[in-house]
DNA sequence: ATAAAGTCTATTAATACACTGGACTTTATG
DNA sequence: CATAAAGTCCAGTGTATTAATAGACTTTAT
């Protein structure tokens, strides 16, 4: 899984939107300006998510985009599956394949990879617009099981270290 | 993070250098047949891990490569790093400073990102190519801090799912 | 001397990515 | 009803990356 530019817009216009929940429709030009993203590009992006029943719009004068569910029951897996595809960090399914019908050692492999997928997911699926607009960042997930709807707690994982932070 | 064709052609190269550590060196037309890749762009793989200095090359007739670390030394991280560049899920480093300037929310973001990295490198860390030619999997990590040298530790993560299994 | 091997440089075909343009449709408002 | 403001849809375009391939060169065993 490698997050696209497309992709960070996606989820940039999402986050805008959330901020904005419940304001009516906004234009696509006030996201682009907002968040600072190409409007052409931004356009195609927001049909996007709207074929997928996560934003709905308004055509015609006063038309805009707004959000069709609570930013709570949005999450980050969802927006990154939309435009970017599965999770797994492997290119193509069919290449695997020819992984998984060899000997052991290539179905260890496979699996390393399916549990690095496993491990992106679970912080993925548990994070939501939510969260990310109470700037709380994603949800704590010790000794819970896979949560389902609209839990809080903020496990404060600020003050964050953002400064000359290494990409690694 | 993604894994490209080079990259997991790699990967599949090292095993195979793995598998037959100790064995002298191995011609680029028995890897590339063995594992079945395209020998001419498997030759600059090759090169490739060999000024990294995770394999050395014999030259001239009877020449080879071969590994010049104990399989149980190399780290899955490191090949994956030297190919395909960072664990990061992010393209460009550059592309993300834009969200750790912005607000609170934009940088809810990025420890999202960076914290899908760290999972998928704690992960890729942890396994070595001994790891998978033992047909053990990644070692466990449950319980211990990070480990350094040689630890064996079979925690049997098969029998694996592997038939049908959906990629998301 | 010869053949078998790695080394190095260059080129390429195909694809994906990140946009951009323009015509069309829908809707609010005066 | 006219107009302007907005979303919709289709198509194209330049650039970069990827996954190779080709071929000349060097080194070494026999």
């Amino acid at each position: 899984m490698k997050i696209s530019q497309k992709g960070l817009y996606a989820l940039q216009a999402m986050m805008m939107l959330a901020r904005h929940h419940h304001q009516g429709a906004i234009k696509i030009r006030e996201i682009a300006y907002e968040e600072d993203l190409p409007e052409k590009f931004l356009e195609l992006i927001l049909l996007e998510l709207k074929n997928a029943r996560m934003v709905e719009s308004v055509r015609g004068a006063k038309g805009g985009y707004q959000l069709r569910r609570d930013p709570a029951e949005i999450r980050l897996s969802e927006i990154m599956r939309l435009i970017d595809g599965p999770l797994a960090p492997f290119a193509d399914a069919e290449q695997l394949r020819v992984l998984i019908d060899r000997d052991l050692p290539h179905r260890a492999l496979y699996q390393v990879f399916l549990d690095v997928r496993d491990a992106a997911a679970k912080i993925l699926e548990n994070t939501t617009l939510a969260d990310l607009i109470s700037g709380t960042g994603p949800r704590s997930t010790k000794g819970r099981s896979t949560a389902k709807k609209k839990e809080k707690e903020k496990g404060s994982v600020f003050p964050m270290v953002v400064g000359g932070q290494k990409v690694e």
